[in-house]
DNA sequence: CTGCCTACAATCATGCATGTATGTATGTTT
DNA sequence: AAACATACATACATGCATGATTGTAGGCAG
């Protein structure tokens, strides 16, 4: 009726709850770690309290794997979609290299991947098994795309794909966090990691 | 008298105690970070008990601190002072790189290092800031090293040598631990990604 | 308007890891 | 060898975070 529709349906207000307390998870596990992370912090910083949490997601675990998805939707969405839209491989895997520093950038969601793969590795918890099939997912397809590209010729033999690809990998991890904000030389040293990685030389 | 001696000095014992207690923190760092480190588990796995670390180690941050401590040293005692010694300022870097690359391989100080990085940046931790202290002498060392060679034209210009500089440590640090063991991909990959850094083109 | 269902808050109980206090054995000194 | 100190083990207390339970206010169907 009025201009601003005030009125709110369950739905809603549960929807909007639900993505209040996924980014503030986001934000506390990107800066503590998942053991270190509290829940009365979380629901806390999103405006709520533990009693909410509870009543949207079973356990701390379930938390932190929805916020796992949401880190995976938002990144297939923003960087690998426009990745593997490429002409050619080589295209590709310099298109993910910018475009994942430029989603660093936006989000915290890469910071959020980074730190639960170096807490989990080596271990046995869902939340390390979700991160590692989604790094996983990600991994064979630059290890493909590498491979294509040798084929045609645009990037040069070197390492095994397997290992190319975890390398590229390790890079827009860590380069592409370290250098989240230093703008515009995020993107140009994160490629410039990538090209080395690959062995293709830079553009003058 | 006999052939081997087998009386042990005190302080014997407890040098040898306090390097298992300390190496099975450092495994434990690498593995499970700070938070989640368990001191029993510590304990137990360096054939002790939490009484010994007790005794040893006034609490958990000062356990952590040593290890940080041991890091430091090992570190520049087997990667930092031969890099240093190098003759110009690219090859140090080359050989910080593949020294790193090496280093990653026989111990998990690397590991623990990052695994720290990771967990603290952000935080207002003793154990934090002691990584940090640690790792701003690299990036200094690194960011000279940058400008040095750029002055002598060994590297080409590029981004600020600081970032530069902390765009060549990340890559140390996650290319290295993810390839640790790889060998030799590792060292070759690692070298790779230094030189795409730098802006070096690859030996052929 | 009445009654139920859902979103959320507030309180309580359990478990677990740290740190402390105490006990024992092994080395050291005189 | 007796007195002492140090390395290490065992047992206990404290704190804190999770998860469960109970309580309340607001939407939604009859």
């Amino acid at each position: 009726m009025s201009g601003t529709d005030t009125r709110r349906t369950q739905a809603d207000r549960r929807a909007t709850t639900r993505a209040a307390l996924l980014a503030a998870a986001a934000r506390g596990l990107s800066t503590y770690g998942y053991a270190s992370l509290v829940l009365e912090q979380v629901a806390r910083d999103a405006g709520y309290t533990r009693g909410a949490l509870y009543h949207l997601f079973a356990n701390k675990e379930d938390l932190a794997l929805a916020v796992v998805e949401w880190v995976g939707e938002t990144w297939d969405a923003e960087v690998r979609q426009a990745a593997l839209a490429q002409k050619d491989p080589l295209t590709s895997l310099l298109t993910m290299a910018k475009g994942h520093a430029l989603y660093c950038r936006r989000h915290d969601g890469a910071k959020v991947m980074m730190t639960l793969r170096v807490e989990f590795t080596g271990q046995d918890h869902p939340v390390g098994r979700a991160m590692g099939e989604t790094y996983d997912r990600l991994e064979n397809d630059c290890a493909e795309l590498v491979t294509a590209g040798r084929r045609d010729g645009s990037i040069p033999a070197g390492p095994p794909p397997r290992l190319t690809a975890a390398a590229f990998l390790a890079i827009l991890e860590s380069v592409g966090i370290e250098l989240a904000g230093n703008a515009p030389h995020d993107v140009e040293l994160t490629e410039r990691a990538a090209r080395g990685i690959l062995g293709v030389a830079a553009r003058d």
